[in-house]
DNA sequence: AGCACGCCGACT
DNA sequence: GTCGGCGTGCTC
């Protein structure tokens, strides 16, 4: 690394799929992880800085010299470098295109540069003075969300970005009228006055919406909901004696303690011995022993949450040490945002996920990699933003989806977040009911240390008794099964209401009818850009691709032979909807689904309608099994899972187990009078083995047969895989194209005996938007052989023209 | 990926 | 006579 003199040339990466750095020459002082401006083709673009160097291969008459360097900015970090390095090499992408679209975009353009960091902190809004008579008289009655924000700021004095927004979905723009009007006042506080701020102003609230969010929460314990009344109390302050954990909760907290010492002191030692913390320790941790995850198994209630606040707080003793905690969806898990803020007033918390506004995104970021937060909290992008004094990483609900990333870049946020912890030796806890049969397994070699928690935190909560409703019994007695819906648990449902208790239906499929079918001639409503069925929605009078998002008005007649009997086949939340509305005509419905939800807040709105008791009955799709707990459900009723029995996909079992836990946990806590909530699964093949580990909770024997399953057909975990898809205007040239891939994976420069190569087949979605798709297959039990093997592969694959678009995607979840 | 240049059809 | 289709080629 030349620092001596001008070191001539930048070796910078820029977002675009070339793989290479690109050199630059370059007249000033400048450091690796700089932001740079440079001039690319016609453009000015940011890059990064990657290396320095005074030689380059590239011809000299084609260098050109750096615009800017941003020398206001720290470097981005070694080990945040490395990082971007190793995501680049894992997932065979370039380093810049891998890096940069971390970087959110206002740091990318370099007009922005000067005002971003004068405005260290968060913006506040405030009434100018005497502004609130002349906005109540401007502003017309009809506009409440505007008339809510201004009362609002009368209220609270000032609010922040995110309690703007939650008063008026379009206080940005409201605000910035107002502002040029001279009625609002926009001030930045900077992060430690803000947080404390904010405290202040809303400590009213804030006994209740940390009682209610800590209930909520699914792995809550009565500890937490009792966060407001300590709130005073600071974070690294005596252990909450009031409180003891259980056996499992204390053992996980020791247990991490123990790591975070040993991080800790392994730090000092290197601190002391080269007298640089942070570059201290990503220099010489490969000296260092490793620090194996923990996996965090906790069943529902046991008090996961808990055992993340303490660790926090732990690793928060450390001076100047941040965390990252990673959840799956913000927005359907703001509890644990508001538990956090709870637990700790007093330290600077950002959220950072794809709902923030750029400007947000921009100064949260900014604040992680300045340090200045101290608790960086969530989705999957979280985790590859800087955070120089990293010392903990949590990734709650580690099985979760979302965590894959699923355009562009495919990257596992959790895999990232294990693999950034190892880099640094640094604790990373995983956490979940319900692990994936990935950290399973490697808990079950050790290679991950498993804490269990297998009793619940809460004394008076029980598990909720799961049973089956065999629909084809029910059939065969000539029961009635009215739209989908079992006597059994029509039955149930009206005990809930007479009770005055709440049920939750979860039904996987949004819509109200999957197709729309013509009795006479056939004719079922397809989509024409896809292979897929338009989605008959009711309230909207609509037909809609899911897919392509397609729409058209609902066909009077059959398009085909004018039939005017056009029947709904099958049933998704909103028909389930309608179906209860006739069999309870005096209970108070709520749906929540994608649709239900699409307007920003009402997804809130929904919940809080069914945590005020407003609600008899809630229909939901996999959103309302996520996160939120319903202290008044007593009954959740399985519409209809069986599709996921036989799915082709091999990991459908693991996903529809993880989800009925996790819906089931909803009816978890809130225990009857006379005994514990009810899980009601309607279902035709009672006899599936998944189900009877469901109904015992015997996640560890769900988890050891389908491990068994997948070691006999020689799936993952037992073997790595990676998908070469292949998109274009006709099959044919997606087929042919990975029919050539496959060809020259057998030449013998690239032949393997340890890789296996699947026939490419068109995909089970052919056609989405009017493209084909198809996909190859290629896998080995050896990762060092499979990456070796897909790096070379990819170098030859890009020679090749065809008319296709074309990716890798490694670790793919659905194959 | 962008964003050019480049060479052939339907419009003012 | 131009606007504009997307084919191919380059970006330090």
């Amino acid at each position: 690394m030349p620092r001596i003199g001008a070191p001539a040339i930048a070796r910078v990466a820029l977002d675009t799929p070339l793989l290479t750095l690109f050199d630059y020459r370059l007249d000033q002082a400048a450091s690796p992880g700089q932001l740079v401006q440079v001039p690319f083709g016609r453009r000015q673009v940011v890059g990064v800085v990657w290396e320095l160097t005074h030689r380059s291969e590239v011809d000299p008459g084609k260098l050109r010299d750096v615009t800017a360097v941003w020398h206001e900015l720290p470097p981005l970090g070694d080990d945040w470098r490395d990082l971007m390095q190793f995501a680049s090499r894992y997932y065979q992408r370039g380093v810049g295109e891998v890096a940069l679209p971390g970087v959110p975009a206002h740091l990318r353009t370099p007009m922005r540069w000067p005002r971003l960091l004068a405005q260290r902190g968060v913006q506040r809004y405030r009434l100018a003075d005497g502004a609130l008579a002349a906005l109540l008289e401007n502003v017309p009655a009809r506009l409440r969300a505007q008339r809510r924000l201004a009362e609002g700021l009368a209220q609270a004095g000032t609010l922040d970005a995110d309690e703007v927004r939650t008063l008026c979905a379009k206080a940005a723009d409201v605000l910035k009228q107002w502002a040029a009007a001279g009625w609002v006042v926009v001030d930045t506080v900077p992060f430690h006055e803000a947080v404390r701020h904010a405290d202040e102003a809303d400590s009213e609230d804030d006994e209740s919406s940390a009682t209610e969010s800590a209930e909520a929460d699914d792995s809550t314990d009565s500890a937490l909901a009792d966060t407001s009344a300590h709130r005073d109390v600071a974070p690294s302050d005596a252990p909450r004696a009031a409180r003891t954990l259980t056996a499992g909760q204390a053992d996980a907290v020791a247990a991490i303690h123990d790591a975070l010492e040993a991080a800790g002191a392994r730090c000092l030692d290197a601190a002391t011995s080269t007298g640089e913390n942070d570059a201290a320790r990503t220099g010489a941790a490969d000296d260092l022993p490793p620090c194996p995850p923990f996996l965090l198994y906790g069943v529902t209630g046991s008090g996961k949450t808990e055992v993340y606040l303490r660790a926090v707080a732990e690793a928060l003793r450390e001076r100047d040490a941040q965390v990252l905690v990673l959840v799956p969806e913000i927005n359907l898990t703001p509890q644990l945002e508001g538990v956090f803020r709870a637990r700790f007033p007093e330290e600077a918390l950002v959220t950072l996920h794809s709902g923030l506004a750029e400007g947000e995104r921009a100064r949260h970021w900014l604040a992680a990699h300045r340090g200045e937060a101290r608790i960086v909290l969530g989705t999957r992008l979280a985790v590859m933003a800087s955070l120089p004094h990293l010392r903990l990483i949590v990734v709650d609900e580690e099985h979760d989806p979302s965590y894959k990333q699923q355009e562009g870049l495919r990257y596992s946020a959790r895999d990232l977040a294990i693999w950034r912890a190892n880099r640094l030796r640094i604790p990373v806890v995983l956490g979940s009911a319900t692990p994936s049969l990935d950290s399973w397994r490697r808990a079950e070699q050790g290679r991950y240390v498993r804490l269990a928690m297998p009793e619940r935190a809460t004394p008076d909560a029980v598990l909720p008794r799961v049973s089956l409703i065999d629909m084809d019994i029910e059939h065969k007695r000539q029961r009635t099964v009215h739209e989908g819906l079992s006597q059994s648990l029509l039955a149930a449902i009206r005990a809930r209401l007479e009770a005055g208790e709440q049920s939750l239906l979860f039904l996987n499929r949004r819509g109200y009818a999957p197709v729309l079918n013509c009795d006479a001639c056939g004719w079922i409503s397809d989509c024409r850009r896809c292979s897929a069925h338009m989605v008959l929605h009711k309230p909207e009078r609509r037909l809609r691709c899911h897919h392509c998002g397609a729409e058209s008005r609902i066909p009077h007649a059959c398009p085909d032979c004018g039939n005017l009997d056009l029947a709904p086949l099958g049933r998704g939340t909103q028909r389930i909807e309608e179906a209860l509305a006739e069999q309870f005509p005096e209970a108070r419905l709520a749906r929540i689904d994608a649709d239900s939800t699409r307007r920003k807040g009402s997804a809130q709105a929904l919940f809080a309608q069914v945590h005020a008791g407003e609600v008899d009955i809630l229909i939901g799709t996999q959103m309302v099994a996520k996160g939120h707990d319903f202290r008044n459900v007593t009954l959740v009723g399985v519409v209809n899972a069986d599709s996921a029995l036989f799915s082709h996909d091999f990991r459908a079992a693991e996903r529809l187990f993880a989800q009925l836990m996790q819906v089931a946990g909803r009816a978890g806590r809130a225990a009857r009078a006379d005994g514990p909530g009810d899980v009601l699964i309607q279902t035709r093949y009672a006899s599936h083995p998944l189900f009877a580990s469901l109904m015992r909770h015997d996640y560890a024997g769900f988890a050891a047969q389908q491990l068994e399953e997948r070691r006999v057909a020689l799936l993952p975990p037992f073997t790595h895989q990676a998908l070469l898809r292949a998109e274009a205007r006709r099959l044919d040239d997606a087929m042919t194209f990975l029919k050539q891939a496959r060809e020259i994976a057998a030449t013998p420069a690239l032949h393997d005996t340890r890789i296996a190569l699947w026939d490419p087949v068109p995909m089970t979605m052919v056609r989405i938007a009017g493209t084909e798709r198809a996909q190859l297959v290629v896998e080995s039990p050896h990762r060092g052989a499979l990456q070796r093997f897909l790096t070379h592969w990819m170098g030859e694959l890009r020679a090749l023209k065809a008319p296709v678009r074309w990716h890798l995607e490694v670790d793919p979840l659905e194959i």
